[in-house]
DNA sequence: TAGTACTTTCACAAAAAATTGAAAGTTAAT
DNA sequence: ATTAACTTTCAATTTTTTGTGAAAGTACTA
């Protein structure tokens, strides 16, 4: 799987970030090459990846972009240059609220589309064995609303923001 | 894929349950069962499942065990009968503290073991291409263990805590 | 203890997802 | 206009995940 360039300490973290993310629900040449641009401090390019992680052109491609439009890795394009190059985000915060926003526009904001189901086939569906579905569903949608909304907002806060609503929730207790 | 017996309401909502679900990263038959269970009021038999949704009893099976593995799901036992029905859970509250615990447990938990691998490779990477590593993933794990803390509490508090913290970060904005 | 009514398991089959690699497409410099 | 240096695409293949169904296992009844 990797190439002899790449230390024992870089393959166990690359591997270990595979096993980590196992159930997040991406393929293993993406955690692969995640891992890769978090050991590295200096830009990559698709031919870097390829090599040292021994995968093919296209899979490190196609991983690369797919990093990218999940805002966990940027894209640097030097003026002149046709190559483009990839560093991943390293900031803790601005990788929590990029995986928020990705997880919320995949799992949350389909749900959400259930209100209009509802509309449709309300009338249908209060009888007999759907007892009470309807009303079940309209009070769902009022939570899932708040979640979106709360979803929204903490999604483009800043570290403060997140700092302090932590916090505030943690005292509680 | 359904019996005859399922109106056409439900086949919709079914069908629209795996559209929703399909990022949660679950088997289609899985989001079936759990749409199916959401849509009765009564409780319903592996039996039950297998017919109307047409599906092999060891399907059927499993996805009720993983369902009720989730807390999504409740299995009751009647008294000196063998067969055991299944109920889903239908508060909003409590299947979203369920989803996160479940979240929790299989996208952060393993996140967290990433400190026992930054003590025991520490060293080894403080130079070079790695450069700055071991700060950078030592201030990860603060922030992690926070979110794992938070996460901890709001897996268990009940609605009127969760709507406490959401109105007060709703009305920071 | 035999029979019935379930539940559980698991080798195999089917389906879905990930990966490859070579060819086609682009961009920039000469 | 041609070439060199990349990027992008995609049909074919491999790998992984799901689903099947019959057989084996277990709890209750009589």
């Amino acid at each position: 799987m990797f190439s002899q360039e790449v230390t024992i300490a870089e393959q166990s973290f690359v591997e270990h970030w595979q096993e980590i993310g196992k159930h997040w629900g991406v393929p293993k040449a993406m955690l692969a090459v995640h891992a890769w641009l978090i050991l590295k401090s200096q830009p990559q390019s698709t031919d870097d990846v390829m090599h040292h992680l021994n995968m093919s052109r296209g899979n490190a491609h196609n991983m690369l972009l797919e990093l990218v439009e999940w805002e966990l890795v940027h894209p640097l394009k030097t003026l002149g240059k046709r190559q483009v190059l990839f560093v991943a985000e390293k900031e803790d915060w601005a990788m929590m609220t990029a995986i928020l926003r990705i997880k919320k526009r995949r799992e949350l904001d389909p749900f959400l589309t259930l209100d209009d189901w509802r509309e449709v086939h309300s009338e249908e569906l209060s009888s007999g064995a759907n007892d009470g579905l309807d009303a079940r569903l309209k009070s769902w949608m009022v939570t899932a609303q708040k979640l979106d909304r709360l979803t929204h907002l903490a999604s483009r806060e800043d570290e403060s923001w997140w700092r302090r609503w932590i916090f505030s929730a943690l005292r509680t207790k």
